[in-house]
Formats: C-alpha cells, sequence, structure tokens
DNA sequence: TTAAGTTGATAATTATTTGTTATGGTTGGC
DNA sequence: GCCAACCATAACAAATAATTATCAACTTAA
C-alpha cells in the first residue's frame, strides 16, 4: 500500500499549472504563493510516484503521466460536482429504489416497474422476491427500501401504509375435480410448498375453519413439495403432486389451467398489502413515484375485477 | 463557492463505516483511534452539507445522502486505482494518439489508423489534418503527439525521422487537354489554393525550372479558388476552374477522374515526409504501435506502385 | 435495579501537515 | 552583462489532524 493518497487540492493545483503554463500564475489564480504550488506539485509527484511535468529551463512540458493525471483531476472535479448535485436535489425520476415482495406480486409488480423505468432510464428499480418475515428484516437493515407485506409489522420499528388486497386460493390438481373438498383430501394430497405457503395456509384455515376444514392445522398437513420460484409452483399441483394456497394473481398467469383447478372457498379470503418502511426514515422524491405507481395498479385492478 | 474540499481520507473513513456499521472497529481496521473516526465523518458531513448518518443512540442508519456519497467513494476508490495502473502500465494498445498531417495524408492514413483502433479499442487515434507549418507549432505546443512534415524542421526542436515519400503532381481541367503545359497556361488558369498548395508549387517550379515554366514564381500565379477540404480541392479543377498540385494519393481518390488532367512533369516531384517529435519526449509504447502501423503502409504503397 | 462494560461524542493537548516569507540560483530579454 | 522574471529550497508560522482523557448514554448480566 502506498503511503500518499491523492489529494484533491493538490490536483487543483496542478490543473491550473498545466492549464496556464506558470507556476506563479497558477498562485495568482489560486491565492496562494508560489512555493505553496511547488510543493503541490512536489506532493502530487510522489503520491504518484512519477514525474508529472518535465522541467526545461523555464518552461515546462507535461509528461505522458502528467496527461493521465490531468485528465483524471477533470474526472474528479467533475464527478464531485455530480456528487453535489445529487446531494441536495431530489430528483423524482432518478435514482435507485429497492423494493422487495413477494413472489407473486413481484411477478405482478415488476413489469409494471419496468416501464416506470423505461419512462425514466434514471430510475434504477431493484425488486426482491422474499417472505414476509425476511422482508422486514431487510427493510430494517436497510437493505431494501420499501417492503410489501401481508400483516401489519411492529408500529414502532415501522411505517405502513395499506396498498391494495390480494385474493387467495387454494389451487389443487384438475384431476382431482371435486364438488367440494375435504381435510382428508388436503392431506392426502401433501402440500407443495413456497416461501409464503404457511402462511397462506394458515390464514385461508382460519376463515374457513367453520367449513370444510374442521380445525384442520398447517402443521398437520404433509409438505409433499416445495420450490420458492414463483413461476413454477403451480407445475407440480398440475402434475396431480400436491396442493397449494397462492394470490389469485400468480394462479392467472399459469400457462396450463386446465390442469389446475381454483377451489371456491366459502368465504373469500383477502389479504391486505401494507407497504412498509424503516421507521423514521423519510424517502426521497423518487418513491412517491414508485408509490404512486404501484397504487394505481391495486386501484385499477380491484376496479377491474 | 463552497470551502470544504471532500477529502479521501474522510471517504475512506466513511466506507469501512459503513461497512463496519461501528466506529470503534472502523478505528481499529484503520489504525486510527475512535474520536478520528468520529471527526472524519463530522468533517465529510461539513464538506457535503448534510447528514450521511442518521444516529439512533448507539446506532446508525445511513440517509440517502449518506448512500450516495459511499457510493461516489467506492468510485473514486476504483477511479485512482485505474489511475494508478495507467501511470505504471505503458500499453503498447491503449491510449490517446493524436497526430497532425496534411489533409491528403488524413486521407489517406486514417482508414488505416482506424483499422487499428478496431482491432484495440482501448487505442484513441486523433487525426488533425493542417499546413505544415502549424503541425510543427502543435506538435511544440504539445497540442499533438506526433505530426508528419514535409520538410526537416529544426534539429534542435525536433526528434525527425523519415516515413516515406509522396509525389506530387499537377492537375488541371480535362478541358485544357494540351501535349505540353506552358506558363501562360497556368497562369491563365490561376491556382486553386489550399493549405499547403504554395509549399507544393514552388517545389514544383524549383525542380522544373528548366523546362517549361522557366523562372515562374509562385507569387507570379493568380488564386482563382480556395478551399481548405482535401475532398473538394479538386472539384473546381474539374470545373475548369483553375489548377492546383496534390499529392498523387490524393489525386487518385477523386470521384471523376475524367474531368481532370494530370500533367506529366520531366523530372518527378518527390517530397520526402518525415516524422516529427518534439525533442526529448520520450513517447510511451502506444506510440510505437501506430508508427509501425504507418511504416507498414508506406512500405506497401511504395513497393506497390 | 444496579453495576460493569461498551459505544460514541466532546474537549484539550500534541503532532503533523500545510502555507507563508525569505532567499538563492537560473534563465531570458534588453 | 545586467536586470527582471521565474522556480526551487529552507526556515518558520499557521492551520489542521490525530491522540489522550473524559463523559454520557446505552446494553448486558448479575
Amino acid at each position: 500500500m502506498v503511503g500518499l493518497m491523492i489529494n484533491p487540492l493538490w490536483l487543483r493545483t496542478f490543473r491550473t499549472l498545466v492549464d496556464t503554463g506558470h507556476f506563479t500564475k497558477t498562485a495568482e489564480k489560486l491565492f496562494m504563493t508560489q512555493p505553496g504550488v511547488s510543493q503541490h506539485i512536489t506532493k502530487l509527484e510522489d503520491a504518484c510516484d512519477c514525474a508529472l511535468i518535465k522541467r526545461d529551463k523555464k518552461r515546462f512540458d507535461v509528461t505522458e503521466q502528467g496527461r493521465l493525471v490531468y485528465q483524471y483531476a477533470c474526472q474528479l472535479d467533475k464527478s464531485e460536482e455530480v456528487l453535489r448535485e445529487q446531494l441536495v436535489s431530489d430528483d423524482p425520476y432518478a435514482g435507485k429504489c429497492r423494493l422487495a415482495c413477494s413472489g407473486s406480486l413481484a411477478l405482478m409488480l415488476y413489469p409494471k416497474l419496468l416501464d416506470l423505468q423505461c419512462q425514466h432510464s434514471q430510475l434504477i428499480l431493484e425488486v426482491k422476491a422474499a417472505p414476509n418475515q425476511q422482508i422486514l428484516n431487510e427493510v430494517q437493515q436497510g437493505k431494501v427500501d420499501i417492503g410489501i407485506v401481508t400483516h401489519i409489522p411492529n408500529p414502532a420499528l415501522f411505517d405502513v401504509e395499506t396498498i391494495g388486497h390480494e385474493q387467495l386460493c387454494l389451487v389443487l390438481p384438475a384431476t382431482v375435480n371435486l364438488a367440494k373438498v375435504y381435510r382428508s383430501d388436503l392431506l392426502e394430497l401433501g402440500l407443495i410448498s413456497h416461501p409464503d405457503a404457511e402462511h397462506y395456509l394458515s390464514l385461508f384455515f382460519a376463515q374457513n375453519s367453520e367449513t370444510c376444514f374442521d380445525e384442520l392445522l398447517v402443521s398437520d398437513i404433509p409438505v409433499s413439495g416445495s420450490i420458492n420460484q414463483i413461476g413454477q409452483i403451480l407445475e407440480p399441483v398440475a402434475k396431480g403432486l400436491g396442493f397449494t394456497v397462492l394470490p389469485k394473481s400468480a394462479i392467472d398467469s399459469f400457462h396450463a389451467p386446465e390442469k389446475i383447478m381454483v377451489f371456491e372457498a366459502k368465504t373469500q379470503v383477502i389479504e391486505t398489502l401494507h407497504l412498509v418502511v424503516k421507521k423514521g426514515r423519510n424517502l426521497p422524491a423518487r418513491f412517491d413515484t414508485v408509490s404512486r405507481k404501484l397504487q394505481a395498479h391495486f386501484n385499477m385492478s380491484t376496479s377491474g375485477s
């Protein structure tokens, strides 16, 4: 490791030295004395470990390395200016937005968000599919900026806002083909599990406990398969290997709907979606843009269905 | 203007602080004391004129601005590393090469040099067409790295190397169509001038003084037009508006050769091409690459014709 | 709840760095 | 050849940075 770091002050001096071609004029321009300029150049040359100018009598030529350093100095200047601009301006259409949500939501939302990114190419969207608890953790740790979860978290740690609803459906293989589904059917088939399966299922049972699934516990159901890729969850179901629970939106996009059967529950199981942000964090303007886009989506889909 | 400049040392501290999440650990890692870390962060925040971390009891969260500055720090780190690499390595296939030569040479050489750039995309070629004297000036001032000129300049100021030859030709409108051209013809037509026309013409007269152009002086010839774009010089000649002198290579590429007539002089007028570099400047390796390419071109064209 | 042990902020002091003045050696113009 | 301009070096003063010492707030464990 080299002891010296390149000091931007030296770079500024070097830059004006190259521009003016005179040590004395550089000193004047930068409101410093001539020996100061000499010293800055010496320091910079030490830090770069090479000659930046070739001193020839009274004149000097910029060396090859000097040119590179000059270029670097210009670039640095520019970068810092850009940074300063970024620091003060809160551009609603530029910057990175990191969102975490369930796989099924990601499937729905990412295309919408990419539309937004197409309109504003400076707006970078990063969507991560994760189970509820992980979303909360990552929001808390600052690994993502906003999360969408299905139950209201600790209000001491998060700022929460409701943004939409999702209907949960029980999906079985089409081969089952029953008018009514009993607990024995589920126990026989087994669950095709996924990151949110247990949570969804417990909601389902809770709201339908007095119909066909009397007193069924999630822990009673054997797991007959598992996959954490939203697009593939229904594959084993279509093959008759088990059942699962998923939001309606995720089922609608399945490529072979004739091979699965969606069970119509007595009472619809609706899950509320909450936008969560780490408590006390005031997000920059671009998150409003994204948030508005999300809300537009959910308003449209609820009024549309 | 903001008083404080962003110090890379503060940035390094900030970066490790964000990475570790602890002031104390940062201090250990950077072989400094804990108050030093605190001070660096404070300084950096002052320089950025905004909070970079949000102190919450013992923990802290990186603010939006903090993220930007962190990103900036990483970028800076990378840049400096790249610079240091560039400073030590003398890559024969990367960097900028600025060449100045006559317009006709540029016409010939630039495509060849672009071939080189296609092979090595890091090698940036900048070719500038200029008259002889300007080339020498710019080489001297360091505005271009190498020049190609047609007469040997002051050896105290330049390092010179011969790299090739060019035949000069007198070009007249095809309508003239004479077996022999006399001084009166030239005086009547007038010269279509271009940056090197006077120089070329004086060479021509000097070597053919005892044939048809007895004692003709360049200053005697009226100028009937002028253009500094090599590709367009022959247009007025083709239209019968005047004559000019050009290197053979430039004439060969004219789109309407039937409208012009190249005068066959008694003694061929050959001009020697010299590669010039500012005296004492030792060029980096990439100039060897370019120089070799140039030499290959001239060797090929002389052996080929 | 309290006591011990961390952790980060602040103040005071010391060390280092930076910038200035003073000075001298070359160079180039007249 | 002399004078003025220019840059380098040295010595010193000013400013800055790092350290030690200390304190307050929180965490953990008894």
